[in-house]
DNA sequence: CATGAATGAGTCTTCATTCAT
DNA sequence: GATGAATGAAGACTCATTCAT
């Protein structure tokens, strides 16, 4: 049993897993396809991986916390609300758009298995929406964003726009380029938050 | 395969598929299943469609049809569309929330039919998109809404931000009321749309 | 799921399995072999038994039932026990040699699972244990066998006599007639090994 | 291959198979099991033994070759046939009785094994019987047991005997003294079952 | 001598689909 | 039209064995 995370053939099966899981969707990916594309046998898979199922939730695990983690690091701290959320906007819509796979994979597969949804709702997508509820309340203690508003709900309907964006994106098959879509939904949220006299 | 669509074995069957790939997911879902919940045998549902696809495809036309027809009717034609909208926006969220199942199927199942049956689907959806889109366009023309707003992805803006309430209700096991959330949309896509001077 | 056990598919799977268990041993054997021996496709085995380990099952249940059957029913109720001992002894032997497979099963196979083993152990073993102990138990009232002995125990002894000339026919191959040993076995049954003036 | 048999490798990976295929079976213990009981690597196995069933073979030998040994010099040569068998008995039943794992071996695996080795512990069982036969040979001509027995079958009957005594421990998971036994089946050896006034 | 990562052949089991009745 | 027994292709996973280090 391998440990080492950095391991090549570790990362090797993953990427393979990420193309042929968003490519193909889960259910039509085979183990063999991943395995064969990552250069190892059959067998490998289960050196590096519990089994199919852990795969994708590995794939979902160190996608999402690289996210979250440049979320974190970019959109944290200093800078007026409206800049930070700006910021997210195209963080996540640049990092959805480089990568037509994991897009898909988010925006396609995970929906599936409940189990898996349910364990990455409880923690990387909760931490991911509470993100953006802190920066909603920062507005509005700037007094930059409305002050009527639910920042829990408002961090939902942001996230809710955004993920329509990107499965729009996905299901067109990645034509164009998703980042630009930053600004007019930035815009179009604001109108909706800033505060009259703001 | 009998043509009649109002058959009653042909409806058992499709009520028995929405309840399945509603609660378990299309490719957990068995044939068979689905023919002792319909009462029939694992035969009979081949006279009625094509295969476990065709199956998936008959769901979406059926449900998408009554939806889309339901959204027409009553939100088509008088009234301003600051009204059509609200009222849109309520028929969603309470025709999602008196189904668990439809909603799971076109919250989950339909992303991923839109793979593999490419597509299908894609013109009832961009029917729906449409009718909000012709509500936008009408708003912009009464001065009601904002000039400026791109009625197209204005429309998109809104249909993300009732996936993800429907969304998040499915995943949350169908508790409380989805309708509930009509209002506190509406306001908040109201707020973004509504002209100052409106 | 077929359901009438005397059905052909049902009892020609049932003796492809003896057959093949027997010849070649239960992990040694594949479920193809099986099949295609029977005459059927890999997957009807599984329409009418569970699993490879329900098919092992099945057998020693079908098996021991008739066994025990012919059991009760010969050598049950009246006549001395000496003679009822010695049928039995027969019957034994007698329908162990006839089956060179199902007696492989038996002595060799069995022995590996331990949950069939013990599940077995609980019922048939037992019963036809009890079978040898009321006989033992008649002959002691009679008068004609010993008064001091725990007719428990040499139920068992018994049982280990029979059990070792089947096993040692079973692994020389089945040569020789089996059912030849039934009469120095309850020879020396009755009398033991000391001399009468030692 | 290593040949030095002492090897304290050599000795831990036999204890590891002994103990993994006493107490589940053959084919349901891996190799990867006995490496890490014994504390060495997977390879290092196949260093010391030539596959799987050379590591059974082995454990055969090994265990056979000390329980013969043992038999044949506390039961060979002085003293009269009827104490030399009870002293054999004894030996036998104290040595299953000690180790469970390698009774366990010897109830269920070695008849298995027999199948997989075809000649493999013939020739040690073979030994073993010889040396009752010859005991029982020796009371012959002592005058001490009956002179119309046929000693092989007697060596044989004697053998299943303490076979199902064992058998029947070993399936009971251990419990109570199995070395117990031998004064009542030396006894019922030597008297049978007969009355003598019968 | 020792390691343990890597291999890949092998097998059970599932399930969409067919078709004789 | 309806049945459901039968099919057999397909795929996840295991594990004895090897060999480069």
């Amino acid at each position: 049993m391998p440990t080492d995370k950095s391991n090549s053939k570790h990362q090797r099966i993953l990427e393979a897993a990420i193309s042929a899981f968003g490519s193909h969707g889960f259910y039509r990916t085979r183990i063999r396809d991943i395995a064969s594309a990552a250069g190892v046998a059959d067998g490998t898979v289960y050196l590096y991986f519990e089994n199919k199922e852990g795969l994708l939730a590995a794939i979902v695990d160190d996608v999402m916390e690289r996210f979250l983690e440049q979320g974190k690091r970019e959109c944290m701290g200093s800078g007026p609300a409206g800049e930070r959320l700006h910021k997210l906007l195209r963080l996540h819509l640049e990092g959805m758009g480089e990568r037509l796979d994991i897009a898909g994979i988010f925006q396609v597969e995970l929906r599936h298995s409940v189990r898996i949804m349910e364990s990455l709702g409880r923690t990387h997508l909760h931490q991911y929406l509470h993100l953006i509820q802190e920066i909603i309340t920062q507005g509005r203690q700037e007094g930059s964003l409305r002050g009527d508003l639910d920042p829990w709900l408002v961090a939902r309907y942001t996230f809710g726009i955004l993920d329509e964006a990107v499965s729009a994106w996905v299901l067109g098959g990645g034509k164009g380029n998703l980042a630009d879509q930053a600004d007019p939904i930035f815009e179009f949220l604001m109108r909706g938050m800033k505060s009259e006299v703001g």
